[in-house]
DNA sequence: TTCTTAATTGCAAACAACTTGCATTTAGAT
DNA sequence: ATCTAAATGCAAGTTGTTTGCAATTAAGAA
């Protein structure tokens, strides 16, 4: 928290009320959330663009990262060091952490260097999957 | 491809000639492709929205399917029994196919039915890495 | 602390990819 | 060959993202 405003100062950026609401926000929920879910989520109305352009600015300063979960949108969360990908229930939008990755693997064994990669699921959480008796 | 023509006249719809003509791209091409693609690779001309009707009509037959690449735009291809993913370069654009998948891993570990999902990779191939000297 | 100025913001409009409504055309059953 | 429901083309709508620009503000200098 008190890092990334460091980081942010670092990168020759200033400290903004908007930012650090933003960051706030991320730093609450801890999960992928879209540019929209963030404006709704900030308690000062900050406007769309700037939520846009701020996120983006992290995603470069690499403290952000960039999801995308199959249905066109982004969607961001903390690079919190713990590497990791999601599972999402189409029912009730619930969001699980996954652990397993491949990247390393593919990377051994296409050869190319891996500079980006998306590893998503959509499915049924065991829950609704007994509601709905499944 | 005779198969696929089957397939749609046993779903209830029509063998009609764009039909005909997007089938033949995404045989010929064995790669996912966009809507933009797929139009401008079709000879006659096809209306957009023909082609996004039709892609669509395909995915829920289940002889194509949707792929996602992180660029917000949703590609597809022929489903062809022989479940792949990809790496793109980000240099020359060259897709390479991936037999890795830890779909059903995935499953086990979370208790998800899992019913879609994305696996992709950007990075840079060997060749453009060594035209670059990294 | 106040001043100064480049960075940041908000507003509005542009853009890209996808989606839909409707009048016209057409595949394929009769 | 005729008929009719399904499919097409056209045009307009929607969603999510991106950009230009005048007004505002953070933060270093005086």
């Amino acid at each position: 928290m008190k890092n990334v405003l460091k980081l942010i100062r670092a990168s020759g950026a200033k400290i903004t009320k908007p930012r650090k609401e933003i960051i706030k926000v991320l730093w609450e929920k801890r999960r992928p959330l879209t540019l929209q879910e963030i404006q709704r989520l900030t308690d000062n109305e900050i406007d769309f663009a700037s939520i846009y352009r701020n996120v983006k600015l992290f995603v470069s300063i690499g403290f952000v990262k960039e999801v995308m979960l199959g249905d066109r949108k982004y969607r961001y969360e903390l690079e919190l060091h713990d590497h990791h990908h999601h599972v999402v229930c189409k029912e009730c939008n619930k969001m699980q952490r996954i652990d397993l990755c491949i990247s390393s693997e593919v990377e051994k064994i296409t050869n190319y260097k891996i500079i980006n990669h998306f590893i998503e699921f959509v499915g049924i959480c065991p829950e609704c999957l007994k509601a709905k008796n499944m």
